[in-house]
DNA sequence: CGGAATCCGCGCGGATACTG
DNA sequence: CAGTATCCGCGCGGATTCCG
C-alpha cells in the first residue's frame, strides 16, 4: 500500500477505540470536564478555574468536547457576548469517571511522591 | 535550572497534582495499567497486547510508573532473562478507574462518532 | 468578552539499530 | 528476550496580536 515513504500507521490510527480513549487521556479535557461537572460555566469562568491554560488551549479543548458531543456551547448575544457552556448526558456520564481519576491524583499524590524519593535514592547513590 | 529566560511556568508545573493528573492523562499509561489490571505480565506479552506501541515507549511508561510505585518490576534471572511487571495496590485501585475510562471510550464510542458527523456536516455545507 | 490567527520552541513518540 | 541509544519529524501548546 501507500506506506512507501510514510510508516507512521501507529496503534492510535490503526484503532478508532484507540483514538477515543487517546482523546480524552487529555490533561486539559480532564480538567474541563471536572470543572463543568457542576454545573454550566462562561469561558472565562473555566479559564479562571483551570487557571494556568492558554485561550488557545481552552478554546480548542472546547471546540473538541462540543464536537464529540461532550458538552454543548451556547450563545447568548447580550451586550458583552455570553458563551455558556454545558455538559451533556454523555458528557456527565464521563465526568464521573473523569472526576474520579482526578480524586485519585489529589488523594494519592504525597504516596505517589514518597514512591518516586524511594525510588531515585535507592540504588542512585555513591555516584 | 538553565530557566533564566524561560517563561514557561504553566499550570502543570506550578500545581503538582496537576502533574501527577497529567501523568495518567496518558493514552499508553491508561492502556498498560489496564492490561495489567488482569494480572502480572512479562515485557513482550505488553507489548504485543497493546500492538502498536514502540519498545521505547513501553519501557518509559513502565519505568515512570514503577517509579510512581504503580507497578513492580521483577527480573528472573533464566536462561533467556524474564521479566515480570505486576501492579502494585496502588496501581489496582487506579487500573479499576483507567479500565472504566477505557471502558467508557469503548461503549460510546458510535456516539461520539455520531456527534461528531452531526457537527461537521451541521454548518460546513454548501462550501 | 470570547474568541481566531500566527509564530515558534520543545519534547513526545515512531523508526531503526545495537547490546547483554 | 528485554531492553538501550540515537536520529528526527511532527504537532502540542505557550505567547502574542487582532477581530466581532
Amino acid at each position: 500500500m501507500a506506506a512507501s515513504s510514510r510508516a507512521y500507521v501507529s496503534a492510535t490510527r490503526s484503532c478508532p477505540t484507540n483514538q477515543l480513549l487517546d482523546r480524552i487521556s487529555d490533561k486539559w479535557v480532564s480538567l474541563v470536564v471536572a470543572a463543568l461537572s457542576t454545573g454550566p460555566m462562561r469561558y472565562s469562568d473555566l479559564g479562571r478555574k483551570i487557571a494556568g491554560v492558554s485561550p488557545k488551549m481552552l478554546t480548542q479543548t472546547l471546540r473538541t468536547l462540543e464536537r464529540d458531543g461532550i458538552l454543548t456551547r451556547s450563545v447568548t448575544p447580550s451586550v458583552p457576548v455570553r458563551v455558556d457552556y454545558e455538559l451533556t448526558p454523555l458528557g456527565s456520564s464521563l465526568a464521573t469517571l473523569l472526576t474520579a481519576v482526578k480524586d485519585w491524583a489529589e488523594t494519592n499524590f504525597d504516596e505517589v511522591h514518597a514512591a518516586r524519593e524511594r525510588y531515585d535514592t535507592d540504588g542512585q547513590d555513591t555516584p
